[in-house]
DNA sequence: CCATGATGGATCGTATACGATTTCGTACAT
DNA sequence: ATGTACGAAATCGTATACGATCCATCATGG
């Protein structure tokens, strides 16, 4: 009762949380080890709710979980990147093919306003704020997919992205500029009212734009698709 | 040591293969109320394992989950198979395409000889035999996807039908036939190594058809596309 | 010097116990 | 007869405790 929130949310939520947000910003990089007992110290609960927030996690990709052994924030080799940047982009085109007839002016108009902010940080070199700007303009575009699952596994995909990229994969250097012109192309398209098939496929080779960049840098065969 | 297996899967991996298989077969059905502590005294078990057990499987979107209340076998409503049937079009269509120039000749020799017993289920009137060989046919078609995510998430889609499917949801009467044609477009277009996007669209649109027969069955409007 | 086996510590897996929350039935007042 | 308040039963949420497993270290023998 009273004032705002007995809110609490359950042990095993807050842990869920904890732990989510500081794999999603880099504190907990890819490989650290994540003992139940000095969380749920830190956290002045028991390890039951740790367990329980832990095998969330695993559940969606950020972390890795052996036997007897124990868990681990998920550690990512170019194929792990590879395969959740390919499910991204279908996954999120076909959230975005989807939003497209539902999406409003207003939204196309702070899209726009995004974007030209991106450009800005393509002038001041603002890689942080550019990734954060970036998020915020596919969200827009894909946030009225009316299908909640597919909402969904856009989410966990961007997760899996951000536990990556905040711990050492970057942009890709000349990615950034091209990224920003494409986003005008999808803009176009939403504006003319190209068909959802249309519009699916053109936010799809966007990301696999990305993708293909990186394998580029890598100097790695564009294949394995 | 010794024999073949200690293989002690541990409690939560037995609870949670037991669950999943009940749900998935039909023994459990929809709306039906999951107690830990009958679980876990089925089981030979404590509660603890059961718990991560139940919420493994609310991560899949078997069981929905309330807190201080408890978990129960996820409900279907119209619109909840509409959004998984879209899901998994979109996830499986991509997979079909991705494995498609993977596929052996076996594969597809395999594929054709279950869709010939397809259409003897056809003439059988033989709907549960139907709903197993037809999983079979789509498995082999993307099973040869090289992106376990993309894999994982048409396992889950698959699961989650089979949950709602064993229930109540029964197959539209004359979409069977139609599904067994469209099969057979399929293999045509992968014997002719048709391109892989073309190969993703027919997986997707076949998917759709079933989706749109079912509405159509229920007078329901075919929007909420 | 290297290989092999034993030992101890760290950590996980599960059982049990108890407090917290919800739900449902019952009694009472209107 | 109906709506509300109270209380008991059922169930969940978490803490604590202990056994099981794994890993690293060190001793021992070749």
């Amino acid at each position: 009762m009273s004032t705002a929130a007995t809110t609490t949310a359950s042990k095993s939520e807050r842990a869920y949380q904890l732990l989510h947000e500081r794999i999603g910003n880099g504190q907990l990089v890819p490989g650290y080890r994540l003992v139940l007992s000095s969380i749920a110290d830190e956290l002045g609960c028991s390890v039951v709710p740790v367990r329980e927030a832990i095998r969330r996690l695993e559940a969606e990709g950020l972390v890795t979980f052996e036997r007897n052994v124990g868990a681990t924030v998920a550690s990512i080799d170019a194929t792990l990147y590879l395969h959740t940047m390919q499910t991204l982009s279908i996954v999120e085109g076909a959230a975005t093919g989807l939003a497209a007839h539902l999406i409003t002016d207003e939204d196309l108009r702070r899209a726009r306003e995004l974007n030209n902010q991106l450009r800005e940080c393509l002038e001041n070199f603002e890689p942080v704020r550019f990734t954060r700007l970036n998020n915020e303009f596919h969200a827009i575009l894909y946030g009225r997919c009316p299908n909640p699952h597919i909402l969904d596994l856009v989410h966990r995909g961007w997760n899996r992205l951000n536990a990556m990229r905040a711990s050492s994969f970057d942009l890709v250097p000349g990615r950034a500029r091209e990224s920003v012109a494409e986003h005008e192309g999808l803009l176009e398209l939403l504006d003319a009212k190209a068909s959802p098939h249309q519009i699916e496929m053109a936010a799809r080779a966007h990301r696999t734009g990305t993708l293909n960049a990186y394998m580029a840098q890598r100097n790695q065969p564009p294949s394995l698709l």
